[in-house]
DNA sequence: ATTATCTATAGATCTATAGATAATGC
DNA sequence: ATTATCTATAGATCTATAGATAATGC
């Protein structure tokens, strides 16, 4: 019944992972605590010996995610010998909109943030301008002009997918991804 | 207790006025019918002689309110020697940031779309194929590279305004929408 | 007679807690 | 002895419906 201190660390973060992809499926609201329970393979009271609350999970489970993405990002732009677009081309892909669930935090929750309580969205904030500064680097050039463009490359990337899934159209949400690939690519 | 035809209908356009607001303030999860119906001063319990069920109010909502963001957009438009110019400055306005609930539908709402029955996600496709027309529209020049820059332009403005709204820092709320108007404006 | 609205409530959630249980760790 | 987890449940929602009420519209 009760685990080691190694497991329940373990267990722990298995909450953590399996309220990251709920959350980005299905929105804070969407999902219940139970839920994230069962996907973590444990029952819905022993919830509370992690977290004081569902809120705090939101939050720590969006400064988890927002971390990875930003590390993934990093990789890929050390990766390639033009970071930008493998970035680009990355977040763009179809099969990024069809899995939200392992995508990008702020393309999922972004709308849903703006209405949490201040701690999420203090964590959001760190993590959006940590991805900033990544994204700044792989562009490059003076530093000024690297953070505008990064700042305005990931809003479009992030309303192109948030747009691309609100969309009941596989050719019109193709054609937004699209769009805003040779936009960001051609500029 | 009853109303006449004409009182019922303007009751009933309350209730999809008041539901507008609501779900763009706090998503369509975090409003209840009961909340709804009060901020139309009517009962709970008369809800169900105007909808189906809260998902229809859901779709009429998003609807008529992407309706009436398009039919604004083409007054700005039509009114201005910048149309595109015009939109974009409106579109990205503090006042706009601080005002979901009287805003875009599709930076409010966009991401609780993807996740909603594909009855609002067909209305919510038609309002954003409108949309394109008419910036597209507003841009002018060659069809197809018009069409593809309204496309771009709209997912860098939903994406301007969910960042703006989800991050909790007034500095960098403000420096996200200064560097897409810049992008969008000296492209 | 019809029907828009109201009150009241059934039934299904959901968060969080209380108290029991059993394995860990001193 | 401590504590991670479990079962069970309190209390607060939320959607939708049932049935009553009273004003409209024929």
């Amino acid at each position: 019944m009760k685990s080691s201190r190694e497991q329940a660390a373990r267990n722990r973060e298995l909450v953590v992972n399996a309220a990251g992809q709920l959350f980005r499926e299905r929105g804070f609201e969407g999902t219940s605590v139970a839920e994230i329970m069962k996907a973590a393979d444990l029952t819905h009271g022993g919830f509370y010996c992690h977290f004081k609350s569902k809120t705090e999970l939101a939050a720590l489970s969006c400064e988890q995610g927002i971390a990875r993405g930003t590390a993934f990002w990093q990789r890929l732009a050390a990766e390639r010998k033009s970071p930008l677009r493998a970035i680009v081309d990355h977040y763009l892909r179809e099969s990024h909109r069809d899995a939200p669930e392992n995508g990008c935090f702020f393309a999922a929750l972004a709308s849903d943030v703006a209405r949490q309580e201040p701690y999420v969205k203090r964590v959001f904030t760190a993590g959006l301008r940590a991805s900033f500064d990544v994204l700044a680097g792989a562009i490059g050039g003076g530093k000024k002009a690297a953070r505008r463009r990064a700042l305005s490359t990931v809003s479009e990337l992030v309303g192109a997918m948030v747009l691309a899934r609100a969309v009941d159209d596989d050719d019109l949400s193709k054609e937004i991804l699209e769009a805003v690939r040779s936009d960001l690519i051609n500029q």
